[in-house]
Parts: C-alpha cells; structure tokens; sequence
DNA sequence: GTCTATACCCGGATAGAC
DNA sequence: GTCTATCCGGGTATAGAC
C-alpha cells in the first residue's frame, strides 16, 4: 500500500475541506505533495478517483448507522449520537459533501439518490411515527445542529472531540425533538 | 433599470444555488436567458460582477441585524426571528454563500473577514454574556438549526415560509439555548 | 442590445523517456 | 515512480459588425 497514495489523499483532503473540490486543481495538490501533476496518475487514474478515495468510507459508516434503523425501532439518543461521531471522525469530508453540489452529484454518479435517500431516513427516524410537519422540522433542526456544533467544538478544542461537549451536544439536540408546549 | 439585467440575476440565481456557482458556466445563464454568453457582458462586466449583484441585498440584510445588537442587549427571540426571516427571504443565497468556499471568497475579497465577524457577533450575542464552552456550543447549534430548519420549511410548503411553522422552528431553537439540567 | 468569431487561459489528462 | 512535453476541451472574456 503506497504511503504516497495515502499521502495524496491527506493533501487532497486537506485541501478539498479548505478550498472545495472543483476550486482545488490537481496542480495544487501535486505542488503539496513536491512533485509534479503527471505523478498523480500513477496513483489515481483521475481526479474525480481521489474524491471517491475520499469519502468511501464515511459513506460506509453512514450506511452502516442507516442500516441499524432497520433492525430494530428508532432510538434517537443513540443515533444522533453516532451522528455526532461521525462528523467528528470525517469532518472534513462531512463537511465537504453537504458544501459542494458538485461532489453530491459526483457521488450521485455511482450510488443515484443513496446520500439524499439515506438523510430522509434519518429526518423520518428522528421526528418518530405519523410525525406531524412540526415534527419533520424540529427532526431537521436537531440533525443540523448536531453537525454544525461537533464541528464547532472540535474547531474550539484544537481538533479532537471533547466527551463533554459531546454530551452537551446530545443533549441540546434531544432538547429540539422535544414537542413545543401545547401540541 | 433593464429588466433583461434583472431576468441575468434570476436565472442566475436559481442556476447558482441548485448547482454552485462554480459550476454554473456563463452559457449555462445565457441558454436559459435566450441568447449568447457576449450578450452577457453588455450587462454585467464579469461573471463575479453577477455573484455581486446577487449576494449584495442578503449581505446588507445580514449586517443590518448585526447592527441592532450595538444598540441594545441581544434578545435571542428576536435574533433568531430575524434569521428565520432572512433565510426564507434570500433562501438560494444564504445556501450558497455558506456552500461554495468560493463564493465565501469573493465576498472576503470585497469586505475583508466581514461574513465570519457577523458570524461570530452572531454566536457571542446567542451565548449570553460570560459563556461557558457549552454555551458557545448550543449557540452554534441554534444558529444552524434555524438555518436548515427554515429551508426545510420552506421546501415542504412549496416555497413559502408558513406562520407556524415560524413558530414551531423559534421555539425550537430557543429549547437548544436553555442550558442542559444540572448546569 | 445582441450577434459571430475568436483570443486566451487554465485545468485535466496522456505519451513516452528516464 | 516521477519527469518533460503536449494535447484537448471548455470556460471567461473581448473585438467588432449589425
């Protein structure tokens, strides 16, 4: 296993997170690694390869979280939970997918409608059974906010996720599913 | 004031937040708009110049809200209210201003570091005077849940922004500023 | 105000030597 | 495994006629 393969995909996904991926040129992340863009194809055949060398795998474990839903009744706690570690373990791809429309059509391309199939799972998961609109937008606030905030505490934390403010993220997310007084 | 140039900021409009701004090509605008991509330059001088003139109100809107927290101590409901209310007004932009790294460049090139300062008045003004990290945290979560909840409101109600959905998402938010039990 | 034609550049990708 | 050199396509922008 090449090491300058797994070098590659550290720049580029260093860069990608930083820049996005259409406004990174192969030049930019050759010029990081210290060669030249020809030396890219030697590991990768194209581009769009290292994008997908990129987010397999947490698209793998957002399946994986997905597919937990259907062995057994929804438990929000646990899956926000698994969410908020998700996004701490590949924020910056986390990051990157719902940033750029150019990368979610790209992996449109190979897994049509999988990535926005699998949100409105996880939206139907968390606002519960016969959900009333209401419900369906606190689901969406909560799944936001989870997001927005791991990557907020990880960026106040000097990269790492701290299991308290995991703990409080949980619980402000719970907080939001919560029906309003008077429904 | 022509109404071709206003039909150009349309079309870009819609062209640029349902596939980024990058990835919306000057021919891409002038096919919808019926003509060629020279006509283009008659009205705007550059396809940035388009961007500009899109991101210009939204940004003056922002800045505006920002304002009202210099004059008098910060009101969560109110803030937050404000934000529902320019999320459903300028939808595609917000989306695309916080999307596309690009973007969020050339609006820095412009007003140097001006879109993360309001931002960060933002979150300070959410997280009360003498936040803990906790506090910071529900701050960033408040702030995006009302963002995305906002445009998944919108989006359920074919485009208009429904009164108690409104409420439904304020009150929400406010539930995620409320600090956890035993704090 | 819009056209045709084109200049110009830049990014992705390939060929073939070393 | 990396290089030099180059091709090719597409995208922004311009020149100048109508």
């Amino acid at each position: 296993m090449s090491q300058t393969r797994e070098r590659i995909l550290t720049i580029a996904r260093d860069l990608f997170s930083r820049h996005g991926y259409s406004s990174t040129t192969n030049a930019d992340i050759a010029r990081e690694l210290g060669t030249t863009t020809a030396a890219l194809y030697y590991h990768f055949p194209s581009k769009a390869a290292i994008l997908d060398g990129l987010v397999a795998e947490p698209l793998a474990a957002y399946r994986r979280i997905i597919e937990c839903l259907n062995t057994g009744p929804p438990a929000p706690p646990e899956l926000l939970g698994a969410f908020i570690d998700l996004a701490a373990d590949s924020r910056e791809l986390t990051a990157l997918i719902d940033r750029e429309p150019g990368v979610l059509a790209a992996i449109d391309k190979r897994l049509p409608r999988a990535f926005e199939g699998m949100i409105q799972q996880v939206i139907v998961a968390l606002a519960g059974p016969d959900p009333d609109r209401a419900a369906i937008l606190r689901a969406h606030a909560a799944f936001a906010a989870i997001k927005h905030a791991t990557m907020a505490a990880i960026a106040l934390n000097h990269g790492t996720l701290d299991p308290a403010d995991r703990a409080e993220i949980l619980l402000a997310a719970l907080r939001i599913l919560q029906p309003a007084a008077g429904d």
